[in-house]
DNA sequence: GTCTATAGATTGATAGAC
DNA sequence: GTCTATCAATCTATAGAC
């Protein structure tokens, strides 16, 4: 019982360790002495309960988002059937706030959960062609499914046109996953910091406005 | 005469190299090595004319960098002094096209070109705080102009407001010139490959509904 | 200016004692 | 399961011959 206990202690210290270091400094760049180290766990440890640091990320990927991409597939997947019960096409902004509420909320649950929404945005822009297969592995059936319901929410959009603004939402997502909370003082006073429901919104809005125009 | 030559011949190479490389596996993920393999030159060389990593990359964003910015800030400034002239506020579409017109532009004159702009999407998301200096220091100004032309395009929108549809701007962008060129066979039969000036139209349609959403 | 050779540091991974 | 110690590979940077 202890035995397992400790297993599981250094194992979601790693976890935790790594998740942090993955998300400030990516992949490669990270090394497992720096996220041992942070985790107050022995260099050796890592390769004895993950393998390699590859199958670490692939663990730090399925941990939180095998199920943050189930809750935004089912919000997804509600949208739509309403829309179809009500007998009309999903609308953009329901579609938009199926994918973005989940995310910058979760980001909410505590400092983990806060590095770990910055790793995903960082995800896209990876070097290492593994860290984007992984990736990629959980997020594609999101991305086509969101370009589906977007087809039916804007038939009269040319396909291109669709596939380009779907990117550009993944863009705007992204970079804001990566910056949120990491705006340092700026000159004119503006005012970043923006709460999560605040920023939830001006996302929504502008995205909308963008997939909707002529 | 030969001499000069050789040394012009060996630092342009260098720097064609490294642009690809950056580019290609981020400034960490990229050794000097395989820049100065594919350069077909000595791994010393960069060393003497540049003096270090850093610096190489350094060199790499003046060469491209500080031309692209003198244009584009020429453009903005343009679209700011017709406005003024004209008596009234610059467009949103107009400020838009001054900054992405000369960018994806660019980005046509060759493969050395089209290397660079990817390094440029991808240096918003360069885990190395070195790079990430060197890339804002070129940026800040061209950010600054925008951001301050924004405001006169939109006076009603507030400073929350505007800081955020920027940054999303911003990511839109990013992310656009990281993946533009880079998309392999889709299953569903998109045709993701638009020629530039859409491409162009395209973003700017997007981001000026967004700017400009109620 | 260009080269070889190598210093000196850091990396991921592992063997083997406990 | 955890530790020390270490291997083998990689990296940037440089010294010194040519």
């Amino acid at each position: 019982m202890e035995q397992i206990e400790s297993k599981q202690d250094t194992k979601k210290l790693i976890l935790d360790a790594a998740e942090q270091v993955f998300a400030r400094e990516g992949f490669h760049n990270a090394s497992l002495r720096t996220i041992t180290g942070e985790a107050g766990v022995n260099l050796a440890a890592v390769n004895y309960h993950f393998g390699s640091k590859t199958a670490l990320l692939e663990a730090v990927f399925d941990r939180h988002l095998i199920p943050l991409n189930r809750l935004r597939k089912e919000r997804l997947e509600y949208v739509r059937e309403v829309a179809r019960e009500e007998g009309h096409s999903p609308r953009v902004d329901d579609i938009l706030r199926a994918v973005i509420e989940p995310t910058l909320t979760f980001r909410e649950a505590g400092p983990g959960a806060e590095a770990f929404i910055t790793l995903v945005g960082r995800a896209l822009s990876e070097p290492s062609e593994t860290a984007q297969q992984i990736f990629m592995h959980h997020m594609q059936p999101l991305f086509v499914l969101a370009h589906e319901m977007l087809k039916e929410a804007l038939p009269n959009l040319p396909a291109s046109d669709l596939f380009w603004r779907l990117q550009f939402a993944i863009g705007t997502m992204s970079h804001t996953m990566r910056m949120y909370g990491k705006f340092l003082p700026v000159p004119e006073g503006v005012a970043p910091d923006a709460d999560t429901e605040s920023l939830i919104e001006m996302m929504i809005r502008f995205l909308t406005a963008g997939m909707e125009a002529a």
